[in-house]
DNA sequence: ACGGGCTATTGGTAGGTCCAATAAAGACCG
DNA sequence: CGGTCTTTATTGGACCTACCAATAGCCCGT
């Protein structure tokens, strides 16, 4: 077949620069499993080697895939290029940029966040099973503590897991790696004023949330979640942003 | 305040990489303002100068903005770094290394973008105002077209476009991206086989749903855009990724 | 007025040097 | 024998110089 009108008709010799063609390869053998999560990739003068092309391009390829969160290098002897497994700290560091160029902006996120809460939650509900809050219990629980321990630093991660593990009860980890995106994106504009807020406010509105799931009102929860999102919210409001 | 236990009480003189120093100060200059959408930066070598930093640095930091989708560099004369605007290619890029990775499958990217799109006529539905849809109708309007002249190609970018134009209903832009990334992420190992499809059933499914839409009927559109979601996704199953 | 070649600028690649970190092997001492 | 210190080989990080390749704009000849 013919190609379609205003498709060129030939393609460039050589389009791509070299170091895109050993990204490519080394995502090749990522995608075809030769390569696992922690396996380590050979030296930097041993792969240009193989490759035949210098050593700059091998680091600058490496430093896009590692960029990409796909690599971790580590210096010193026995040290290399590690395949890290997947994190939401790629989609993340995309949502980053984008508010950097100002092509979304802090309010639209923060509300986005809200409206996939709610639909996971949704989800739950319309999928008739009983999701199982251990895991949710769990984290209620090691908030109450760091509260009454007034270890206001650990709040942080728990606060991060607990929409995790709201988002995991979908069982997607689609939507699990997006949500965790957002939470950590936005929890990186609010950092010290997560522990700030009042840790008793905060521990009657998880509990509120949980008490409402485990009796499958599920409406509820998503009433009470978005309350005290929008607590959060005015929070935010209250201090610009510090990236 | 003393450091919690476990905490070091210096930090490191200079933890980072040189390259990630330079990355992290054109970021600020970004975030500033100081460098907007269009802007050209240095050539590399007048950069490397003012930083007082080799080429090869600046060369590794270019290189992780870039993959970034934050710059894109020219070559030749009046060639350089110049600054994007923000793309929903950054967030697809990390969804496909998600998926390269096996930290996601392909069913769970589709099940949330459905349901992702389900949320929007939620949403929609919810907000009680009647939705803008002269952007939905002409995509349709195209699409009859390029089916009636058999411009299959064409309707790549057209499937591509509706998609984001029922995101563009919510006036959220990080959803609009979002949405966007899950589409385009999806049509990468759909490609050739979107245009194969069935040119009336897709018509009459579209215009289906735009009716539902135009009468404020959000389940029906709901569920019309999901059966097509749905053999879409059969077809999917079909055909093995090709990456 | 126009086409074609020249040239300065700029990114891309190469391949070398040196430095710093580091884990493992070996030397040393109690 | 056991633990500690030192050495050493390996490896990534930074730097440098040189050269190649693409390209926009200028200049020249027709």
């Amino acid at each position: 077949m013919a190609k379609a009108a205003g498709e060129a008709l030939f393609d460039p010799v050589r389009s791509d620069r070299t170091f895109e063609l050993v990204v490519q390869r080394i995502r090749e053998k990522l995608a075809a499993g030769e390569l696992r999560p922690g396996d380590k990739l050979p030296a930097e003068r041993e792969l240009a080697k193989q490759l035949d092309v210098s050593r700059n391009v091998v680091r600058e390829a490496l430093r896009v895939l590692e960029n990409a969160g796909m690599l971790k290098t580590r210096k010193g002897a026995h040290g290399g290029a590690f395949i890290e497994e997947g994190s939401a700290a790629q989609i993340s560091a995309a949502l980053n940029d984008l508010v950097i160029l100002n092509a979304v902006s802090l309010d639209d996120l923060f509300e986005a966040r809200v409206m996939m809460l709610g639909m996971v939650l949704d989800h739950l509900a319309k999928s008739g099973k009983a999701p199982d809050l251990s895991a949710l219990e769990a984290n209620v629980a090691a908030t109450a503590e760091a509260v009454a321990k007034g270890e206001s630093a650990r709040r942080v991660p728990l606060a991060r897991a607990f929409y995790h593990e709201i988002a995991a009860l979908t069982g997607n980890r689609a939507l699990e790696f997006t949500i965790d995106a957002q939470t950590e994106m936005i929890q990186t504009y609010l950092r010290r004023r997560v522990s700030d807020m009042d840790g008793d406010k905060l521990l009657h509105s998880r509990r509120a949330f949980l008490s409402h799931l485990r009796e499958g009102r599920f409406e509820a929860a998503k009433l009470e979640l978005s309350e005290h999102l929008d607590r959060v919210h005015r929070r935010l409001w209250n201090a610009p942003p510090t990236p």
